[in-house]
DNA sequence: AAATGTGAATGCGTTCACAGCA
DNA sequence: TGCTGTGAACGCATTCACATTT
């Protein structure tokens, strides 16, 4: 082993941390660049500039791998490339399945990410018999009636869920019913899935609405006093409304009533409930 | 991200700890949801249920924003509706613009979650004079010299960065030198920026790397013991193993479809770094 | 001398369980 | 009685700091 000394009890790689697992993308996509520049070795430290971390959080998350370092010189960057991406799974093939073709499907479809580390679009699926046959970034587009079939017979397991909302838990039931076990999900719906499925959800919404919580927090800062939001009359009244207009369901709220007790700021408590 | 230095409390000690700010916007939907079927009242249980989380966190996370709720009763839907809302900053209008109208960029600025919660697109932006003028979505596309412009006569401060990676990071400069402080990044690329503005990454390739590893898994305990990692013949050689880009692709690996592989102590040290 | 690998300390987030209130 | 609000316990993640190894 020239060098297995650093004999583990095997078992090992029983149980690496859900948060070391986030990132060992971000490491392998910095080393894939380094290997690209013919780099030979990094240091932890450098290696976790380039990945946006810091080098303690690195070193430790690449413990729960092995010992895959050489102290007083760093680490041997293609064969971390090797062993990160064997540990994630991607020294071989996983056909991928696209359900919903709209605008954000096509979009995925074509993303250049997905083709490039062990993934492969296998099919693309949506509903509208109009799509079918027509082909998406190269791929022709199938109608859902087979989705059953193309899964069973791709032995696809990893599906992309990019349908609107009100399909969306449908086509999952269909996708895991399959034979699916890990959907990356887009649509702005909570999936409930069987035990032993994993569900990712990537919400454009949610991301925004969290960088507009910050934002407002800056703009408070820098404005000293309050200035916030402009204190509306009836709370009821500023919902933006979208889909469906809703009418807000009334309800007493006549104002009023004193506040919960913690404002935030001196805003306007308006209503509370009962 | 919050830098260590506190400049100082500033508002209110209110600190909202990062995980509960990430489900607000979860709480918010469903809750919306309830509004427009006109539900008065929810229970924590109720609305965890809705939410995918479980209730004791969500009443943890409500305990925080203020005493919102009822004892006995439950929460008034409408009532925490405007306080979310409010403490995530949407009852304001948030003018964004997007970089980078290729495919992604377009489906992101026909979104409609985007229009639908507070935020505006106020822009397309794109280095591609043939996209200038061009519609997408019902709003032209304008040129990337004019980003600085844009931004500071709409006072545009979220950004999204639609961008190849190459670009990113330059957009990026731009964007924050304009006075954009939060920034929403597709594109693969660790961004780097000055303390005080925030960045968010959505990255789909990592996410599919993530559901890999957690299929890879399951792959391998279904599968018992199974087939060894395929040694790799030489990752290290004198050249990059993959180099350019895909790693796997290409021939070799056959495999189709999922098949486990994954000895849970595939050490498998082969060679060694120098 | 340089840089990894890792126990120990610390901090954050989640869950428990129950007091308190309608 | 029913359900919220929250202190306390717990567990995971990050950071520190240094012994260890090349």
């Amino acid at each position: 082993m020239a060098t297995g000394r650093t004999h583990r009890p095997a078992t090992r790689s029983r149980g690496i941390p859900e948060a070391t697992v986030a990132r060992l993308p971000l490491y392998l996509r910095a080393l894939t660049a380094l290997s690209e520049r013919s780099v030979p070795t990094v240091s932890s430290e450098e290696l976790a500039a380039a990945a946006g971390v810091n080098s303690a959080k690195l070193r430790k998350d690449f413990s729960y791998l092995g010992s895959y370092g050489t102290r007083g010189v760093g680490y041997d960057v293609e064969y971390l490339v090797y062993q990160i991406s064997r540990e994630l799974g991607l020294t071989q093939d996983w056909p991928v399945v696209i359900v919903g073709i709209g605008n954000l499907g096509a979009a995925l479809a074509g993303y250049g990410g997905f083709a490039s580390r062990g993934f492969r679009v296998a099919a693309l699926i949506d509903a509208d018999p109009a799509m079918t046959g027509k082909p998406v970034a190269g791929i022709p587009v199938q109608h859902s009636d087979d989705l059953e079939k193309i899964i069973e017979e791709d032995g696809v397991s990893i599906g992309v869920i990019a349908t609107p909302a009100g399909v969306a838990q449908q086509v999952c039931d269909r996708l895991v019913a399959a034979g699916v076990t890990s959907i990356l999900n887009f649509a702005p719906t909570v999936l409930s899935v069987p035990d032993g499925v994993d569900v990712r959800k990537v919400d454009l919404s949610i991301e925004l609405q969290i960088l507009a919580f910050h934002e407002q927090r800056k703009a408070g800062e820098e404005a000293g006093a309050d200035s916030g939001t402009a204190p509306p009359a009836a709370y009821q009244a500023g919902e933006p409304a979208a889909s469906g207009d809703s009418a807000p369901s009334g309800g007493g709220s006549a104002a009023g009533g004193k506040g919960g007790r913690k404002g935030p700021d001196g805003d306007v408590p308006a209503v509370m409930p009962a």
